[in-house]
DNA sequence: GACGATGTTGGCAC
DNA sequence: GGTGCCAACATCGT
């Protein structure tokens, strides 16, 4: 489920939280929990922010970190399903996390983890010099280097499909090659789709939704994203499908060069 | 029913 | 710091 854009739009659904107070936290399924999080109880929600793919409560003391993995879901007074992990309870309300993988994961820190400390950059907001450095500090496949997140904080694979795309660079070609040109197009080209992705509230390929139960509808605008076979709306060529780093990768053989 | 694929990260070996 | 491979888990399509 959540890239950036499907993250950034789960926190927008959830600024009305802010200034909420955390009563209770009762723990289902305690696979998704990193660890204790009882220091969050009775704390205020001061802000609910985004860092790459990370929701970060910031409370009155501490933190609450929510990672969604693949099919997490925040839920505003949603309904408890067998997959319903944690539900917090609030001065009002209750929000419920809802994971039928079980990947996501939720924590508590009192200063922030190196693993958010650690991350890249944000894409929307880097620049077009420190994005350039960092894409020919490493030699490594332009869609592994996209899905990095100590490169840039939020991209997965759908919009390292769609943006390599939208710039015409192969998944495959070597980041430390890139012409400058090519580098500034793929820099456009990821802060173009992301805004675009954002402005559409995200994508919904399965189940994925917004903590108010609303889908995304970015999904109708993938051009190579699980479009195996489909002709490509630049030529016609049909799409294929390859692994890149074992993920399912998805591009135009003709339009994409190395 | 079996099999393979699915948006995530993390740990391992090399 | 790279890559490849596997792991976690449930659901869905063939």
């Amino acid at each position: 489920m959540p890239e950036l854009p499907e993250v950034e739009t789960v926190v927008r659904s959830l600024q009305s939280l802010t200034g909420r107070r955390i009563q209770n936290i009762e723990i289902r399924q305690q696979r998704v929990i990193r660890n204790e999080l009882d220091p969050a109880r009775g704390r205020r929600i001061q802000s609910v922010k985004r860092r790459g793919k990370f929701i970060v409560f910031h409370l009155d003391k501490g933190h609450l970190l929510v990672h969604l993995g693949m099919t997490g879901k925040l839920l505003l007074d949603g309904e408890i399903t067998k997959h319903t992990h944690a539900i917090f309870a609030l001065d009002r309300g209750v929000l419920l996390y809802t994971d039928s993988r079980q990947f996501g994961r939720i924590e508590y820190a009192d200063q922030l983890p190196a693993r958010v400390e650690s991350l890249g950059p944000e894409p929307l907001l880097v620049t077009f010099d420190e994005f350039y450095e960092a894409l020919h500090a490493r030699k490594t496949q332009m869609k592994a280097l996209l899905l990095n997140q100590r490169f840039l904080a939020g991209i997965g694979n759908i919009y390292a499909d769609e943006a390599l795309f939208r710039a015409g660079i192969h998944p495959r070609a070597n980041s430390a090659l890139l012409s400058k040109p090519r580098s500034r197009k793929l820099y456009a080209a990821i802060q173009q789709v992301l805004a675009e992705a954002i402005a559409a509230k995200g994508s919904s390929i399965s189940d994925y939704v917004d903590s108010e139960g609303r889908k995304g509808s970015f999904q109708h605008q993938h051009l190579v994203y699980q479009r195996t076979g489909h002709p490509c709306s630049q030529c016609g060529t049909p799409i294929k499908r390859t692994l890149v780093t074992q993920r399912g990768t998805h591009y135009c053989s003709k339009c994409q060069k190395k």
